[in-house]
DNA sequence: ACTGATAACGATACCGGTATCGTTATCAGT
DNA sequence: ACTGATAACGATACCGGTATCGTTATCAGT
């Protein structure tokens, strides 16, 4: 492999052109005190020498780098596609770019200080301002904009975007319970975060709104993964006196169960009722459709993104909290429950 | 909202040490003349200041950024999130960054431009290597590392990832041919790019390998987008003589499939064999799930990054193609061909 | 006592742009 | 003819780091 020579900078163009430095960079930037002939021989100069600006050089003086950056745990999870999905379009609307940062694969203890790192080198050199989803850090300290999507903690120094986790699930219990089911299991998200806290609440105050007695039994604390939702839904549909549906605090938790319904042969919706929660596109997809709680990933992307450009420009953004509403999606997993003759 | 102040610079940190911006520098920089004394107090006011250097200021004078970047059309698709997992996973794996930047929503005729644009600004300021996934420029001109996933033209001055599209539909039409299926349609992907016109060529000639005749009827020319693809098996179901099976230039091609097989309540794969191609995440959840061609994306991508990394470090690779092989994924959407008695 | 090597650190030019201030030519208005 | 405004452009400091070269103190080896 060889490459093409490269390094032509804006002192070469000017020679090139023969006109100062300045005058090239005014022409750049579309300044309006120049010649358009100046303009247009500087612009055949610039194409001819196949030269661009170096986004570091400019960055460095002017502080303006019309760029968006994104931090996400991994750039491949359902979750994250949908948030990207909805910030990249706000963001291309408005003319901005989007750079997107993977914090995966670091150690877990070291990757709050690493974001935090990470937030305060691209802000004031790679990017205007930064969307941060799910973050690890209980603060981050940074000068310039910053919105969080989904934050783990409940109460934080900037913009946050949340959905409205207790509604959901509550509104998910009414719909099981208006179905006759009366034992209903729970599989709860990572116990730490906050949206697994308000999802839970939901559960317990869905149950209790209905005057059904809370069983510890039926509580299992998941994780949010498939894998431990595997053992949490075993657990559930080992006990004596089963639950006839479970609501699951994510989607994923969500296949977990229907895996576990696969290996012990039971149906889905027949023999046992499952809500999830995200409405992550696989959701549509399964063997049955799965009723879920929609919160709207893509929204809390755009909005998110929204903010953050407001930020940029200097416009104020008063509120701190920014709800995104849920909605239950009602598919083909549940079903009325037939009382036993 | 309030921010933080910032703007601690190199030169705070020397001043309230007490020793020089070099040393600090050394610091940072873990160059092993500095007294362990020295670098520890250096390290407590950085820790104090919340200093973190400029990636502007440090590549626009070392020229290296310890990252790599991406230029994908778009980042919510299945496909590009199956090439970002495997990248970023070789990517962190060597202890760099990923910088990912999306294309989307971007005039597509400007597109090409910008891109090349984009390429001459990341690299050589913000990235040390890029890695581009379906360019849309013939050619880009860059003095740094540059790798293609999937590259649209057959010839690219650069290395390039693709997979064997040729033998991948081969295999798999030798599969529908060993079930008896005698006539098969082929829905092809976008008739301009390099991977459609391998396809098809494998089409064509496993047929031809069978001794089957070629109808000129039963080839639809798609997009590799699911709203073309419907209109395409429309038209080949509408066929005097059908075909029963449908050979599609991706999954979701053959998704469309799917979407008119049930407004026409033809069951798959009763009444239908469906095959796919690229083994996207949905296709093992549709109902029934996919038979398809497993492109392994994600190894594409791997091997992407791990040879923009060669490059980066100064290795030479010579090979400017690289073939990732394709495996036909057998599940549910064909059936042997039963003999109408 | 002198030499040379080395450890530890400092001074300063420089990367490639933009911001700022200055200069020159031209011309309308009196 | 002189003044002031304006259009068009140039010279240069500067952004915040690192590379390069230099300096000083210390000490082992003769």
């Amino acid at each position: 492999m060889r490459y093409l020579q490269s390094g032509v900078t804006i002192r070469d163009v000017a020679r090139e052109a023969g006109v100062s430095v300045s005058t090239v960079s005014r022409v750049l930037n579309d300044k309006d005190d120049v010649a358009p002939e100046t303009a247009q021989s500087v612009r055949r100069v610039i194409e001819a020498l196949g030269y661009a600006s170096s986004m570091a050089a400019r960055s460095l003086r002017s502080r303006v780098t019309n760029v968006v950056g994104l931090i996400v745990p991994d750039l491949w999870h359902p979750f994250t596609s949908l948030v990207i999905k909805g910030i990249s379009q706000e963001v291309a609307a408005q003319r901005y770019d989007l750079l997107a940062y993977a914090s995966a694969g670091r150690n877990v203890n070291a990757l709050a200080s690493w974001e935090q790192q990470l937030v305060a080198r691209l802000n004031g050199s790679v990017t205007d301002g930064i969307i941060v989803v799910t973050p690890n850090a209980a603060q981050y300290r940074t000068a310039f904009p910053l919105v969080a999507v989904d934050p783990h903690q409940a109460n934080t120094d900037f913009p946050a975007i949340i959905s409205t986790n207790y509604q959901g699930v509550n509104e998910a219990m009414s719909y099981l319970i208006a179905l006759g089911h009366r034992r209903i299991g729970f599989i709860t998200g990572r116990p730490a975060l906050q949206s697994s806290i308000r999802r839970l609440e939901g559960y317990i105050n869905g149950l209790a709104q209905a005057g059904i007695p809370e069983d510890p039994d039926l509580i299992a604390t998941g994780d949010y993964t498939r894998a431990r939702a595997v053992e949490c839904a075993r657990c559930l549909l080992s006990l004596a006196n089963p639950p006839t549906a479970i609501m699951a605090a994510s989607d994923e938790t969500a296949f977990g169960v229907y895996a576990v319904a696969a290996e012990r042969h039971l149906r889905i919706p027949e023999d046992l009722s499952v809500v999830g929660f995200d409405n992550i596109v696989e959701s549509a997809f399964t063997n049955p459709p799965l009723t879920t709680v929609d919160q709207s990933i893509e929204k809390m992307g755009g909005l998110a993104a929204e903010i953050v450009l407001k930020l940029i420009q200097g416009q104020p953004w008063e509120s701190r909290l920014n709800k995104v509403s849920t909605r239950l999606v009602i598919r083909q997993s549940c079903r009325p429950i037939v009382p036993v003759s």
